[in-house]
DNA sequence: CACATCAATAACCTCTAATTATAAATTGCC
DNA sequence: GGCAATTTATAATTAGAGGTTATTGATGTG
């Protein structure tokens, strides 16, 4: 079958209507032309060009076939580029899910980023909780996962990916608001809205009471970041967040207060050991941690 | 660039999983497949496939390249029919001019006739006089000149392609139907419709008439063959017709009666010598005569 | 007529993509 | 555990497509 090489060959002739022109064009010589145009004749089973008076006129055949080639020659140049931007990982697809608190407030933010330099770049984002991101990743429907908790399961590589700390939220004017730092004694003194044990945050909070000898108390019970932070906003009560929902943003009538002891908060990201991960994966999860890094602290990579 | 064959390559190990079973497709031995992978790597400057315990797992890139290159496949497939039904002359495109005579009734049989096992042939069918159709020829307009009178051009090359007779039409009933052959002289006694000195049925008409001594008489001049068979159908008077323009088909009301003498008619096929003709046009060139021939009376290829 | 330009040919070279043969790793099975 | 089957990878070699330079012969042109 005639191979793209030929067709070239054989366009650059009909357009430039001599071989040595052609030959030009295409950097070789003029022989390799001529030669070329005869073995493709030979392809073809048919003349391509009439040869009279030392010139070579192309038949209508020859003509009908350069045309069609264009779109072949379309077709290569674009898988070439293709490939050019798959290296620099400005296209394909990057799927990712996410546990809320990361993937409502500063996923979107680092992904708008991203694809700053890589506009055809096509992303799919899901949020989820632990459990249903190790199931996206090893079933191959999702690449590249981030979590607070890690994920356990043995077909994921998990990685921290980013350091945070858990920030105490007041309603504006709320007493706990005066002092600079907030210590944990004192929130079971104040209206705690806080989460319930199965989640990654309840967990890390209730570690921090026992190890001080003390009972987490609250009085409102809340799976999500981002319904505390909106509670406190209403003057609900006050509530430990992480930094990563806040993403840097001032929330109206929020205050916010460190905590005492600091409660330290170290985001994961999972890909599948089953599937190979892409190059972009790769690079968002790099860009993810940069990013992260230059707002709200560094993790050793 | 990557080419066409790499991608072959690629998507057949994709496909089938192994290198082992993509070398047997592809009908080469599984390390010129190995090898080739590696190759196309080194060219993309990426990994496509992950080595794991012995297996190759083609990473998201790597799909991503094999679904974009169908395209290239598809075409390049394209490309091959396209060569494959132009040796064929079952497509491209075939642009005639004929004069009325031929072009009217015959030539469109003739090309449906061919049409019928080239469905995908492009064909463009112009009428005009002689003198037209040299000029398109020469202007390459068209490809294939079909005339009663051979066009005089350098730039042309005429052949002769298909012999056909006058014939006497007359009105159904009319006295010169009554015998079963109509002599020249007899014309001149009828009210004879007959054609212009500047068009070729007239100069031939007159040159038999000449021959014999004769000045033609006629009471009603027209310019093409169609026009006085409709005015003999209607009973105005007897003409003179060639059989290209009957085509073997009766015509109500009319009665075709012999010249004696025969009076014989060339018809001449012409082809520009400025450009190349195409395969089609020649094959068409050869059908026509073929197909007049078994109705009409040979001519010597 | 001299000269430039064209395609074609000859003889040789180069490198891609193939070959055979074999190694090394993993899996399935008894 | 050990053997057979299956996998990818490597080494050494070969075939051939596509390229080279040098040259020829034909054809216009100042």
């Amino acid at each position: 079958m005639i191979n793209a090489r030929q067709l070239e060959v054989l366009c650059a002739v009909i357009e430039l209507g001599t071989t040595a022109k052609a030959a030009e064009l295409l950097a070789v010589s003029q022989p390799a032309v001529s030669n070329m145009i005869r073995h493709i004749e030979t392809l073809a089973g048919f003349a391509l060009f009439e040869r009279e008076r030392a010139r070579l006129i192309p038949t209508p055949e020859a003509r009908h076939i350069a045309q069609e080639a264009q779109h072949l020659f379309t077709q290569q140049r674009r898988i070439a580029s293709i490939i050019e931007e798959l290296r620099g990982g400005t296209t394909g697809r990057l799927s990712i899910v996410a546990t809320p608190s990361i993937g409502q407030r500063i996923l979107p933010q680092v992904i708008a980023k991203f694809l700053e330099t890589r506009p055809k770049l096509n992303v799919s984002l899901d949020l989820g909780h632990t459990d249903q991101i190790a199931n996206r990743l090893v079933s191959g429907q999702a690449e590249l996962g981030l979590s607070i908790s890690q994920p356990r399961h043995s077909a994921l590589t998990v990685r921290p990916i980013a350091e945070a700390q858990l920030l105490c939220a007041c309603p504006a004017g709320h007493e706990l608001a005066l002092s600079q730092t907030v210590s944990i004694e004192a929130l079971n003194h104040a209206r705690h809205i806080s989460y319930s044990g199965d989640t990654p945050l309840g967990q890390i909070i209730d570690a921090a009471f026992s190890s001080r000898g003390l009972e987490r108390r609250y009085f409102f019970e809340v799976r999500h970041t981002m319904a505390a932070l909106e509670l406190v906003a209403n003057g609900v009560g006050v509530a430990l967040v992480d930094s990563f929902a806040l993403a840097g943003r001032d929330v109206p009538g929020v205050v916010l207060r460190p905590i005492n002891p600091v409660l330290e908060l170290r985001a994961h990201s999972a890909t599948s050991k089953l599937f190979p991960t892409s190059h972009v994966a790769l690079q968002f999860q790099n860009f993810f941690r940069e990013r992260v890094a230059e707002h709200l602290g560094a993790v050793p990579s």
